[in-house]
This record gives structure tokens, sequence and C-alpha cells, in this order.
DNA sequence: GTGATAACTGAACAATCGTTCAGATCATAG
DNA sequence: CTATGATCTGAACGATTGTTCAGTTATCAC
């Protein structure tokens, strides 16, 4: 096994994968070459294939790698505490994480139709066990007498689609601080569910 | 002035923006060719460039069109009543209009970046227009003491993401009639401001 | 009927697309 | 040093892209 240090693969590859996440969040997947995505990266178009073995697989693990972090971190938070607390927790980290990584969002939630079927069906189901996870606390906290909620599942999605929509506007150097973001969405949230 | 009554153009230019309108929002503008267009509507490529200089010009044309049916609906509203209840009338407009024409919808908010940079600012002037009306209300409504809101710009995005969030998942043959989508979201939004 | 013209076809244009691959390059193992 | 194999180049592939246009077709006014 040549080159095992120093070998550029292990600089190209995150590399590709950088400059495809970039490029497709910003012009759309349909919309970038594989030429486009090589010269950002410094290299020829035929060298990106050492690294995926086509575009759709490249789009596809882009989108997988970031909703298997996003199921993972929100696992993360646990389950303790009371509702409310539980969903305070969900809300601010919906809210910070997606916040610190923009790109991986706008792909997921965007190029959902550029996935072929099968793709889309794996990415649409993690998607679900995300939403499940909030529908799973607000059900909760109906049980409990916490929330007063007339439809989980609607409320799920409502709560998400606000909570996404931070990315459309919220940047770092901004006026309101990350904190301050959060405190105002989960007033927002805390009231909507109450 | 040859061929004005049973003209095909009365027939073929409505068809070619319904093809385009369909196409775009299921695959995507850099995805559709104009050659796929064309087939939809039963005519060869080049008929389309009787309809519409270019393609840029087609997705501009469909992405205008519907923002000023939105905001001259929108206006239609009228400014009667007290806070809560405009707030109200937003809502419930916001909800059916947009459930009407996903499609438009679709395009509208998915395809900004595929449009050319001085087609964009004209868009998002009118998408800020619209999301002004609103922040309108909920100023008028922390004045009056009506609405409690932290910040009013942030309040606005948050209920047009939340409301916009129904075209995912709302289909008129669905569980709930709009009537009851309307209502649940209603007391949602009320709630969140208040 | 005839003439006018709107509407459309069908072929062509250069450019670009995703992908493949033989061969050049180069760092490392031995 | 040489041999190895990962990495990359550069050219090529057939297909498709948006757009143009000379020529055909169809329907109107008269």
């Amino acid at each position: 096994m040549a080159r095992t240090t120093g070998s550029h693969s292990e600089i190209t590859g995150p590399r590709v994968r950088e400059a495809a996440l970039r490029l497709f969040a910003r012009h759309g997947y349909a919309a970038v070459s594989m030429r486009q995505i090589a010269t950002e990266v410094g290299v020829q178009a035929g060298a990106l294939y050492n690294y995926t073995p086509d575009k759709q697989s490249l789009l596809f693990s882009l989108m997988r790698g970031h909703m298997d972090e996003l199921l993972a971190a929100r696992k993360a938070l646990g389950e303790e505490g009371s509702p409310t607390d539980r969903l305070e927790r969900f809300t601010r980290f919906h809210i910070s994480f997606h916040s610190e990584r923009p790109e991986a969002v706008f792909i997921s939630y965007m190029e959902l139709r550029s996935l072929e079927p099968e793709n889309f069906q794996i990415i649409e189901s993690l998607r679900r066990d995300y939403e499940n996870a909030l529908e799973g606390i607000l059900r909760d906290g109906m049980d409990s007498g916490a929330f007063t909620v007339a439809d989980p599942k609607i409320a799920t999605l409502a709560v998400i689609a606000m909570l996404t929509g931070v990315n459309t506007w919220y940047r770092s150097a901004g006026r309101l601080t990350l904190e301050e973001v959060e405190q105002i969405y989960w007033d927002m949230v805390r009231r909507c569910v109450s």
C-alpha cells in the first residue's frame, strides 16, 4: 500500500464534498456541472470519480451524511425532564444545529426532488424519524396536560417549518445573537403549543 | 390582421406557461429542458419562442405573475377591523391562497436562485412588500396591546414560514378540510403573538 | 377563390453535459 | 535505487442543452 501518509485522497476527498456542498446549495444540483466542482477543487473532472461513483451518489452522500448527523445529535439530547424542558431543548437544538450548517440544510430540503426514487425514500424516512421525535414530545405534553395542541402531527410540522425558517435570514454577524434568536423562538413555540 | 379568432396562440400560450409551471415545480428549472416543455404542450421546441424570448424570461414571468396575484389578493383583504381580526384574515388568506396554487408557490420559493440578478431583485422586493403587510399588522397589534411580540420582524418571518409550510403536506383530499387547517393554524398563530 | 401572415416544423448551431480511460505523475515501500 | 500503485491529466464519447431560422402549414380577411 503506497502513499499512505501524505496521500492526496485524504485532502482531495473532503474538498470534493465541500465544493459540491457549496455549489449545490448556491446554484442547485442540476445547475452545477462536475467540471465546476472539479475547478473549485483545483483538479480535472475525471479525478472526481476517484471519490464518487457518479454525481447522484455525491448528492445523496451529502444529504445522507447530514441527516445521520442530525439524528445522532438529536438523540444525544436525551429524554430527561418534563415535556416543556424537552421541547425547549429541541427548539434550541434545532436552531443552533441548523444555523451551523446552512448549506447542508438547504440542500437536504431543496434537492429532495433531485434524488432518484430509492435515495429519496431513504432521506424521506430519516426526516420522518426526526419529525417523530418532536411529535413524541408534543404527545407527552398533551398527556401530561402541559400542552394544548389541536393536532400533534400538524403542530410538529408547523413548529419545524417555523424553526427551519430561521436559516433563511439568520447570519451570525447580524443584529441578534444566536442565543437571542433561540430565546425569541422558544417564546413563540411555547406559546404556540400551550 | 389574420387569424384573430381561433388563433392557436391564445391556446398554446397559456399551455406553455402551464406546462412550464408544472415541470419547473416538479423537477426544478435547471433540470427541465425546453424540449420537455414543448413535448408536454405537443409542439416542437422552436415554437416555444413565439411565447417567450428565452427560458429565463419564462421562469421570471411565472414568478412575477404569481407575486403580482398574491399582492393584489392581499390588498383586497382590506385594512378594516382590529389587529387581531386582520391577523386572522391574513392567516386564513395565506393558507387558502397558497393551497390553491402549490406549483407557483413552490417555484417562487425554490427557484429564486435560478433568477438572474436583476430578476431576483424584483421578485425579492415583491416578497418584502408581502412580508411588510404582515409586519404592519403585528406592529399595530403591539401598539394597541393586542399582541406581545419580542421582535416584529422575526415574528413576521416565523409566522410566514409556519403558514407556508402547510403547502408541503396539505392535500385537498386529505384528512382535514381547508377550513379545519385554517382554524388550527389560526389558533397557533394567535397564541404565538399573544 | 387569393393573398397575407400567424403558427409551427425540422434541421442545424456551438456549447456543455456526465462519464470513461489510457497514459503520465509522483510519493512511498522495499 | 527500483517497483508499486494511488492519484490525476487530458482527450475523447455520445447525448443533450438553449436558441435560431428558412421553409411549411393553416387559418384568417377580403
